[in-house]
DNA sequence: CGGGATCCGCGGGGATACTG
DNA sequence: CAGTATCCCCGCGGATCCCG
C-alpha cells in the first residue's frame, strides 16, 4: 500500500524486527508511556505507576532504554540519592507512532477478543473428513 | 500529548499491552507484512518469504492471526489441498499504524545502535565512589 | 501440501536477599 | 533510595517425526 517492498523484513538486522523485539519486552512500552505521560519521574515513582513490575525488571528495562538513547537518566547527588528519568527527543519521537498503535489497540482489541471467543465456540462444528491425500508421490518413482 | 491519561496502561487487560504481546511474538509482524505486501498467499509461499521460520511457528502464528480475525483462511479443496491466507479488513487496518512504526524504525534504529555502541564504550570511564548511604534508618529506632 | 504431536533447550522474567 | 546478585521456573520457539 505504501509502494515499497517489505522483502527485507526478514533479514536478521531488520530494524522493524528489532524495534518490535524491544517493544515486545514486557514492560518497555509501559515505561515509555509512563514517562510520556508523567514527564520526569523517579525510580520509585515509576514503580508506583507500574503495578506488578519487579525492581529488577524496571531496572533492566530502564538500562536498556538509556543505552538506546530513548531515555535520559539524571542523578541528584543527595543522601540518599535521587534518580530521575525522562524521555529523550528520540524517545518522544517514538511516542508518535506508538500512540497511533495504542489508539488502534483501544479501538480494535475488543473486536479481536470477540472474534476469538466466537470462533473458539465453533469447535463443536468440527466434522470428520475421509482421507484425501496419502503421502507425497516422488516424481519419477512409481508406487 | 494526546490529552488523555495512560494510567490504565498497566491493567492486566490493557489493549495496548496485549497487542504488543502479539506483535512482539517473533514472526507475527513479518507474516502480517508479507500478506500486506503479497496479497493472498499459500502456506508454502509464506514459508519461502520468511527465511528461518519453522512450519510449526508459521502454523501457530497463522492460527492466532485467524483466531484474532486479522487473517482469513481459504481452502481450495483439491488433492493435495491448497490453503490461502490473506489479511482481513481488520488486519489491513492494523497495517496503518504498523507501517508508521516500520517507518520510524527504519529511520531511527541506526541512531539507537550508534548510541548503544558509543555508551557501551564508556565502560572504561567508570569511577569507584565512596559509600554514601549505608542502609535505611527505621523511623523511631536509634542505631 | 498443509499441517498436528512431541521433545527439549534457552532465555525472559519473577521472588528474594543484599549493597553503595 | 536505587539499585545489584542469585536462584529458579515456565513458556516461546526450534527440530523432528507423522498423518489426512
Amino acid at each position: 500500500m505504501t509502494g515499497d517492498r517489505r522483502g527485507d523484513l526478514f533479514s536478521p538486522d531488520c530494524p522493524t524486527r528489532r524495534l518490535l523485539d524491544r517493544l515486545g519486552t514486557k514492560w518497555t512500552s509501559m515505561v515509555v508511556g509512563s514517562l510520556a505521560d508523567g514527564g520526569e519521574l523517579r525510580f520509585t515513582e515509576l514503580r508506583r505507576r507500574a503495578p506488578g513490575i519487579s525492581q529488577k525488571m524496571l531496572s533492566t528495562t530502564l538500562q536498556n532504554l538509556v543505552l538506546d538513547g530513548l531515555v535520559a537518566r539524571r542523578v541528584e547527588d543527595t543522601v540518599p540519592p535521587h534518580v530521575y528519568y525522562r524521555l529523550t527527543e528520540l524517545g518522544t519521537s517514538l511516542e508518535v507512532p506508538l500512540s497511533a498503535l495504542r489508539e488502534w489497540a483501544q479501538q480494535n482489541m475488543g473486536r479481536i477478543d470477540d472474534h476469538r471467543t466466537r470462533t473458539e465456540a465453533d469447535r463443536a462444528g468440527a466434522v470428520a473428513r475421509p482421507a484425501l491425500y496419502s503421502g507425497r508421490r516422488p516424481s519419477g518413482t512409481a508406487p
